[in-house]
DNA sequence: ACCTGAACACCGTTCAAGT
DNA sequence: ACCTGAACACCGTTCAAGT
């Protein structure tokens, strides 16, 4: 369960990293802005130790979701061998929706790490996942060609802001059923 | 141009009023997570008259914004009336569009006031707006019946989260014409 | 090599004291 | 009735000093 991270850590380092992910994870579920002075607080080490491992906010909020994000990632290939691939866009949308709404505090920094350049790292099998989606949805001519995966991304995005109330399932349905719809073949070219 | 705002301020604090509002508005353009101490100080005040005036950063940023905001919902009957329906709607989304990137503190609280009860006051001309466009276009055999203008907003959200690159209008035009497809009447129900 | 924790500049927010 | 500005608890971040 243990993981080398850069490639041998002191002993003493790698268990103060495991820790601070440990607690950092809780943290972040508990409350999405947690302080890293608080965190570093409960996991024990100066706030020194948590900047050695993590020179920022969002280095450590993507190292916490690593896991999460790519598991989200790999659902997408099952997804397509056992459903139509438009169903299975659509139900990926929905794995999407649920993540995102757990792990509340990834999405400000996933949108963050899209626009800089360390999109490859954490947030790469995301965009990976979409880009294998469409592609199946292309060849089936469900949809039209030429999306743009973090096109699809950003526009999924609503998915995040969508207020806790008791019925944010069938508002994200819904919304989703309208961006599906756009995505279509069938969908005219311009005008009315 | 002086506005009383609740009916009778002393003279002296409608000045200070005055000036926090045109202070805030400068300091919130260049850069939208100016802090409200940094603002009080710009403004020549001590914090706490901010503070009496605005109990919290979000009272404010609406207040700065609210003169455009309504300026935004009152073009929409304007464009209903000098272009088809479906091309209002789409013109006013692209308004939006500038608008929601120039003031771009306003993102955030305009979601922040959807969720909470204060929405009337100064976001309910937002959905006012579209909740016209979109009752245009339906008549007109358009789009189909039913969206919600609040979920309309939300989806098109994604427009305040397009990176300030050179092709940001490009990408815009690419996702709101998304959205229009999936609004439109035409596009099938379920399945493939 | 790595950790500690005091320290810095700053944040939002409050409130006694003034006029 | 309103304003001032010191004060509080906290934030992110740094860095000398220790082991």
């Amino acid at each position: 369960m243990t993981q080398r991270q850069h490639e041998a850590l002191r002993a003493d380092a790698q268990q103060n990293r495991d820790r601070i992910l440990e607690v950092a994870h809780d943290a972040l579920a508990a409350s999405s802005d947690a302080s890293l002075n608080s965190i570093a607080k409960k996991a024990g080490v100066g706030p020194g130790t948590l900047y050695r491992h993590f020179p920022n906010r969002e280095a450590l909020v993507l190292a916490v979701y690593r896991h999460d994000v790519q598991r989200l990632a790999d659902s997408a290939p099952v997804l397509i061998k056992e459903h139509p691939p438009l169903d299975a866009l659509r139900l990926w949308f929905g794995q999407l929706a649920h993540y995102g709404r757990i792990k509340h505090g990834l999405a400000d920094v996933l949108h963050a790490a899209t626009s800089d350049g360390l999109a490859g790292e954490t947030y790469g099998p995301v965009t990976g996942a979409i880009t294998l989606l469409l592609r199946a949805c292309e060849e089936a001519g469900a949809i039209r060609p030429g999306f743009d995966p973090d096109d699809v991304l950003l526009v999924v995005g609503f998915l995040w802001r969508i207020d806790a109330t008791d019925d944010w399932e069938a508002r994200a349905g819904r919304l989703l059923d309208l961006v599906m719809d756009g995505l279509r073949t069938g969908a005219p070219g311009p005008q009315t």
